[in-house]
DNA sequence: TGCGCCAATATGTGATCACAAATAGCCGGT
DNA sequence: ACCGGCTATTTGTGATCACATATTGGCGCA
């Protein structure tokens, strides 16, 4: 059972306690797609993996459950929940209503550095883009869009922000490696000179495009084909 | 340390895990207000309260963190996170983008039965305002909303909006004892007359307005006077 | 009175274990 | 081929413990 390039959790020197070192590297792994929808996780697996004891995945494992990045299952075990249409659908509207809030609310809070920083993950996303570093691409553009939300440093938006991610990684991954094509208009592009106009409107257009755009309908013809191929496996069995 | 009505947290007969039962009972109680803000939550003492190990509990408080019910402190000590202006604003705000959005997803799903159903509902907050039950009014006015935004059996912004309600729950259990008065107009017969004519806009209205009113005003003054007081306090510190 | 130090106590964390519950595989019968 | 029963194995859960970390209280000193 692997789950990627893991090693040991523990990093000498950190500060945070097991547990934390732990549900971190599950959120990232989770949010950047790199374990597959329907996959199951166990302790045992996990701790092993990650050369732990059980408790800190324990934990970790139910703050995943709160955060709906994984589901637990009626028998009891943990899995990257596949994706349905209806999900899919809600997930990105979820994300357009809290995402062009957070974006409008903190406008008044982004200062120059902010914008540079957000230029400089845009440009990595066009290079990731460019290789298919998916790690990058995914990892980046969410980066982007916590930096303009976290700009107030306020912690009310984010983590629900950041659910709505855990729960799309898994599948956005899967969407933009079966793209030939990205979508042509770079709605972060539009977002940064929204931020640098202090146009209100025209960010939150810029943000709920940017959401809406491909990733949309990508995703809704690849569960359309996993539909068809889950089908088909079923008639098999 | 008491935190409310607690007993065993075991039910002879439930299937549920000790931990599920735990997370339940704290989780209501959280979003019923019964703990304070500010009070601290510890293993040990919720353990011994609940008259259960410290594992279901250690896990249940794991969930809670995730579910923003309760805050992680530097301390390592899990506490249910005192009220700002800036945070009470972020949650109201939160709830309306989340809450109309969900509300009119829901419309097409609402049966004549969730219609009665949510219409004995406010019947029994009515009823408990008028008596001051605090736990009825609180649980039946979220039990309102959920039977609505849960019409269509989805998962996906239930638990986002969950998630405000235990955030907001301490705090609005302060308000609504302290207030003299309520609001003059029943936005929950708005929101069902809303349903009853499939008028998705009355509807959003609704929704908004019910949680904007009286609430915002209340809070915001709360806040104040207890930001007033805590800093007399610091100075006679 | 305020500060620093130290010891006692409280609290959280990680490890481990036994047991409960679920799963997988095998065998026999229809 | 399919189903049911049984056993072995896997996996999750709750309990407990030792240790790490944080807090509290008391004492001495300026």
């Amino acid at each position: 059972m692997d789950y990627g390039d893991f090693g040991e959790a523990r990093i000498m020197g950190d500060p945070r306690t097991l547990q934390a070192q732990v549900l971190s590297r599950l959120r990232r792994n989770i949010m950047l797609g790199r374990i597959e929808p329907g996959q199951s996780l166990t302790i045992r697996g996990l701790a092993e993996e990650l050369d732990v004891s059980a408790m800190p995945v324990r934990e970790a494992l139910r703050q995943l459950v709160a955060e709906r990045a994984v589901e637990l299952q009626d028998n009891r075990r943990v899995r990257i929940p596949p994706m349905t249409i209806e999900r899919f659908n809600d997930l990105i509207a979820a994300r357009v209503v809290l995402e062009a809030e957070a974006a409008e609310r903190a406008m008044p809070y982004v200062t120059e550095a902010i914008i540079a920083e957000m230029a400089e993950l845009d440009a990595a996303i066009t290079r990731a883009e460019a290789v298919r570093d998916y790690d990058v691409w995914i990892g980046a553009n969410f980066a982007f869009h916590a930096c303009l939300y976290g700009a107030a440093g306020r912690s009310t938006f984010l983590p629900l922000i950041e659910s709505l991610w855990l729960q799309v990684g898994p599948f956005l991954r899967r969407a933009i490696m079966s793209s030939d094509t990205h979508y042509a208009v770079d709605r972060h592009h539009e977002a940064l000179t929204a931020l640098r106009l202090r146009d209100t409107m025209a960010l939150r257009i810029a943000i709920e495009a940017d959401i809406r755009d491909g990733i949309s309908h990508i995703g809704s013809t690849l569960i359309r084909s996993e539909a068809r191929r889950s089908a088909v496996s079923a008639g098999n069995a």
